[in-house]
DNA sequence: TCAAATAGGACTTTTGGCGTCCGGTTTCCA
DNA sequence: TGGAAACCGGACGCCAAAAGTCCTATTTGA
């Protein structure tokens, strides 16, 4: 299946929901995006650090406090949210510049082949932005929130 | 990482591993195959057996017996593979045409936008094949076999 | 008839994702 | 100035899926 982590998928909706409430300027707190994406808090919480981290939005803290988008969704490509809690977007570990992780590293004929692969496949991701899979066109959404929501 | 299991992997180097044997019309068994690819034999067993469902591979039993290719490696595309071992190729579960996986499918803002993402990866993976992958170019490979083992 | 090899399934072990929780720090407001 | 609200960072336990192994049945050639 090839699949993402579920946190990642997590981190799609979250972003999409913050981008909503943000549109006046807003920030949203952790029990409001958690009620808003049918979510745990607890894991709201734990996704808002991972992007914290990783710079796609931004914390601010104390009462108050609360997440706002870094960048607009409409520049945050899909790949930079996998990789920040995937990690490098490779298909195999083996390559990848990493040495000494495969013990049959010697003998693999497959070694170092897989970069086009990888490389497609990164591409192909990067030119997804969360915007295009949040349903979110933002001017309509802003003028009228009461119905979005 | 979006990482490939395991066996996915093992899959690529032993098909590589059976066209190089292959050459002359011969049958690999799998004792042979795992000792050329440094994989324990009840792995490469395992391996083997799923691409013989799949109908990449075919299995001749009995005495003499083993595996050969059921096509040539150029003519096996990486996403046959992957598809044969992990499933369906995408990124996520929800999408897909399925239906009742999701919790809260109702309310999900990025239901069914990831079709544009799965395809780019599936034509991604599409557009390899395993000959491409393995350092094997037929032609010399079989013309100095001495050489390449 | 025996040995070699695949076919198919079941079983155990292990790994990593996942969800949760806690203590600490920061900030706003009364 | 004190308390509440909220983020920050890390650690812990559970559980499902992967991974590896093994066993038995079946087939085939010498």
């Amino acid at each position: 299946m090839l699949r993402l982590s579920k946190l990642t998928d997590y981190a799609i909706v979250v972003l999409a929901r913050l981008g909503h409430a943000q549109c006046g300027g807003r920030v949203a707190a952790v029990p409001e995006l958690a009620l808003a994406s049918g979510l745990a808090e607890p894991t709201v919480a734990k996704v808002l650090k991972i992007l914290a981290q990783s710079g796609l939005v931004e914390g601010l803290r104390g009462a108050r406090g609360g997440y706002k988008l870094a960048r607009k969704l409409e520049d945050i490509p899909l790949s930079e949210v996998i990789q920040a809690f995937e990690g490098p977007i490779a298909l195999t570990a083996c390559v990848d510049g990493g040495h000494g992780g495969c013990e049959s590293e010697g003998c693999c004929p497959v070694r170092g082949r897989w970069d086009p692969v990888n490389r497609a496949i990164r591409d192909a991701l990067a030119g997804v932005t969360v915007a295009q899979l949040a349903n979110t066109p933002p001017a309509r959404q802003c003028a009228a929130p009461a119905l979005t929501f």
